[in-house]
DNA sequence: CGGTTGACTCGCG
DNA sequence: TCGCGAGCCAACC
């Protein structure tokens, strides 16, 4: 396989990602795995943390919106717990000891947003 | 080109 | 319930 391609399919990736986490709304939260289902590419739950790393810097990503399985704040081994737990308090989010309720706060993503990423709007959309 | 790394997960004891 | 270890997938080095 090419790797053009390979890169490509990366940046992608990473563009379905941001589409997704756009589409969460606030007061909710999603999975690092759910996001990777989202995107097309089940099982790299890991590869979404690095690619919101990336796009921390920019200011229409809600990344606070994105949480581990067992709702706990994975941005604390980089530093950015304490402002995620308080950028989600902020949307009326509960953070305590035991993380996120995620039967409470959890987001099951809507008709638009599936036929979104679905249909390959990422390009337009993304950028 | 092969080892390392990490904003993850799941299963088992 | 709660760690812990072993997969996982690319980007990086």
């Amino acid at each position: 396989m090419p790797n053009d391609e390979r890169e490509e399919r990366g940046r992608r990736f990473r563009d379905r990602v941001l589409l997704i986490v756009r589409a969460v709304p606030a007061g909710r939260v999603v999975t690092y795995g759910q996001v990777a289902l989202l995107a097309g590419s089940p099982g790299a739950a890991r590869r979404v943390g690095a690619a919101l790393r990336g796009a921390a810097e920019s200011d229409d990503v809600p990344w606070q919106r994105v949480v581990n399985a067992s709702g706990g704040i994975s941005t604390h081994k980089i530093g950015a717990g304490a402002l995620q737990e308080a950028l989600l308090r902020l949307e009326g989010v509960t953070v305590d000891a035991s993380g996120i309720d995620l039967r409470r706060y959890g987001w099951t993503p809507d008709g638009d947003v599936l036929e979104a990423v679905a249909t390959d709007e990422v390009a337009d959309d993304a950028l």
